[in-house]
DNA sequence: ATTGAGCACCAGGTCAGCTTATGCTCGACG
DNA sequence: CGTCGAGCATAAGCTGACCTGGTGCTCAAT
């Protein structure tokens, strides 16, 4: 490979006229300069400059390689300000994986604010459950991933992730307006007749949904199923059915009425999770910003934890 | 300057996802892989490898230098056939100066070879006198010129420059057709009271014709001047003057005669000059390219040196 | 349990490349 | 016209970067 440096202080050489010259500013002693364009010229087999005892003249071939070679130290030095500003985390990739609840209510904002912040950063954003993230994040495909866990579903995280909660949301029972549960402080157990609206088998929604009814005595006659909550609401609108749904996936749809259960005030928790190794400077960052945005979500039926 | 060496082994440990296998590949132990990696991430200020006992797995910083940095590796090696192409002369600068004659009948044809050989090749031609062209190849603006010298008009060459002959012309007398002289063997005696069409003041051409008269016991009436010899001969074609024209600018225009001078056979030489110590590689193609143009000119008037 | 592969660390040796010193040449200047 | 200073080349010596080889650790596979 042709020396760097030596290309360096050629580039400087044609510039200035003079290895002299050339040499004060790069810092060597002139007979290093020498040197150098000695070692360069072997290297390329062409004599680059004619001496004389006063002067040097660069050959036809010298310019070239200048020309060009500047440009190409120009892009390396361009680079090594890139890799700096990398490091110092105004810049660089970042990968998030989060849940579809998430992903429209808490994320947005908290991309807002990183991108304002960031506008150099690549931010690149995956939607799928946490069983699905999870695995992500601990092969680094991900750099941080937003999950949830239910109060009936006991969840252990790999040890090395480092889980931060984030928010705490209630879980609403949700019925049609005009159905006579339609009132505050509804027992689970006056909706053991229903027909429910459940997330995907084998969601923790969904496992969550069917433990709470196994504790009241009776098991949900589960009609229909769709992690989309926008779905799951509008079928409750329609008269299909009832379904527990997450503070966060609610939206007052007209038609529909929600409220916490009675006696289980059971939670949805939603956590950050990033393996402990990453050092992407930007998680700090991206951590932070969903914690300020999950500050100023709260409200409703959503706490901090 | 972060170490391009070390650059190179990470996108090769990057690409491979082992330092070992990059080690092996880039003919390092991997004990060197791994201490080149320590020193670039050092140089960086960020870990860019988490290590395993058994493998590693890159930072999300480690594959965004990976990917710059392997872009930037690419063009340097591009960069360095670049240079080795053109030492190899195949790719280059030549800057040639030439005289108007030389550079409409003989320099086309030799461009068009030497294009044609080494289509890579940047070559720029400038027009000009032969004082004026002499110094720009002293002082390497130029590597090569053409020029001409008239045997009446001895020139020296500065030392530093090779001079290699490449044509001789005559020097033809041109008459409109209707002149009695439109024989041929006039003698230069016989145009005294002419009128005479020359070459600009202080040119060697005019130099030559009033030496030429001189030496025939008269001076020329100079009616025109112009260093084209197209309309010195349109001004003979109509009548205006005589002329001395060399071989190469002649063109049997209609209404004019030329023919060589009696007694004293005069000629003009052309010559190619570069400085000997220029050591573009070009420079001999450039050279075979015109002596080979030079001898398939001979003809006419024009002989070979 | 053993083996092999991958990585880190240490010690030692090599070599690129720097500085220092010296000499040469040429232009400037009294 | 000698002297001086500036620019470049070359030799010698030293330093530091970096590679090799050896050792030790961990983990996966057999």
């Amino acid at each position: 490979m042709l020396n760097p440096v030596h290309l360096r202080t050629l580039v400087e050489v044609v510039k200035t006229g003079s290895f002299a010259e050339a040499a004060r500013r790069l810092g060597y002693t002139s007979s290093a300069v020498s040197q150098q364009i000695s070692a360069f010229e072997r290297a390329v087999g062409v004599e680059l400059f004619e001496r004389e005892a006063h002067s040097i003249r660069p050959a036809s071939a010298a310019l070239l390689i200048a020309d060009r070679g500047g440009e190409l130290l120009a892009a390396f030095d361009g680079f090594e300000h890139e890799v700096k500003a990398m490091v110092q985390g105004l810049r660089g990739r970042l990968r998030i994986g989060t849940f579809p609840t998430a992903s429209s209510r808490v994320v947005p904002k908290a991309l807002a604010k990183l991108a304002a912040d960031l506008p150099d950063a690549e931010i690149r954003l995956d939607e799928a459950e946490p069983e699905d993230v999870l695995p992500l994040v601990l092969t680094g495909e991900l750099d941080l991933a937003l999950v949830y866990a239910y109060d009936l579903v006991p969840q252990s995280w790999p040890e090395e992730l480092t889980v931060l909660p984030l928010l705490d949301e209630a879980l609403l029972v949700m019925v049609p307006s005009e159905h006579p549960a339609a009132k505050n402080n509804v027992r689970l157990e006056d909706l053991k007749d229903e027909r429910w609206i459940a997330s995907r088998d084998g969601t923790s929604g969904a496992t969550c949904l069917t433990r709470l009814c196994a504790a009241s005595g009776f098991a949900p006659r589960i009609a229909f199923r769709s992690n989309d909550y926008e779905v799951v609401q509008s079928l409750v609108a329609a008269g299909v059915g009832v379904a527990l749904v997450p503070a966060l996936g609610y939206k007052a749809l007209p038609g529909t009425h929600a409220m916490p259960l009675r006696h289980k005030p059971l939670r949805r928790h939603v956590h950050v999770v990033h393996r402990t190794a990453n050092t992407n400077p930007l998680l700090r960052d991206a951590v932070n910003a969903l914690q300020e945005v999950c500050q100023n979500a709260v409200g409703g039926y959503i706490n901090q934890p």
